[in-house]
DNA sequence: CTGGATCCTCGATGATACTG
DNA sequence: CAGTATCATCGAGGATCCAG
């Protein structure tokens, strides 16, 4: 068993950069996304506003790096390739959902001033 | 009733804006030290190793901002200032908590190496 | 102790052009 | 279509000094 615990509070455990990984913009927009299914790098640009193509692809890549995506290429010709949620990432994208959610539901009352004190 | 359902994917939807504010490495990691009650700034700083004190204090005046954190200042000398969730925050920081739970919990998956395929 | 104001640097990100 | 490579910029963020 694991008697010592990540902690995403000191500087150097590595959960930190996990934080950091999670907490990207995108990366909570493109997680959720794709518990609809595969999707293809132009569909996620066209899904995504504003996102650049290299930070699509950065992004991808660092989820993939993170086993969190699966590319796959299928060796077209035009190109085709697209991008799913591993196992561990579907599990992720339950909980950023419930995130993205929560902003949705909640994000009026952020925005409002406060009556006062 | 509301029928526009606020939509991050576009990118002048305000909703987007939140997201990267919730989204920020440090609130991340602030927004669940507060459940445990009222920090001070010292406080915080200690418990957040790496975060400089102008990090410290534009993230928490952002969650002020957003209505997610409440500052008091006992105007004491010297002074005394402690910071707490609002209950807007309260209830984001459940969530925000799952968050962190699960990267607690899954971080070694992310990290390792894929066997293979 | 709390935190405001400055200066400065470096990295993240967008735009553009090119390739298989 | 799906990227890669390069360049230029802009702002996030750290370090430091100051103040109530």
């Amino acid at each position: 068993m694991l008697d010592i615990k990540p902690d995403p509070y000191a500087a150097l455990c590595p959960s930190r950069q996990i934080i950091a990984v999670i907490g990207d913009k995108w990366s909570l927009l493109i997680i959720p996304l794709l518990l609809d299914g595969p999707m293809r790098n132009a569909e996620l640009m066209r899904a995504i506003e504003g996102i650049s193509q290299k930070m699509l692809t950065q992004t991808l890549k660092r989820l993939e790096d993170y086993n969190l995506v699966t590319r796959r290429d299928y060796g077209e010709v035009p190109p085709r390739v697209d991008y799913r949620l591993s196992p561990l990432g579907h599990s992720l994208a339950a909980v950023i959902s419930s995130l993205d959610n929560w902003v949705i539901e909640n994000f009026e009352d952020m925005t409002r001033k406060q009556s006062h004190a």
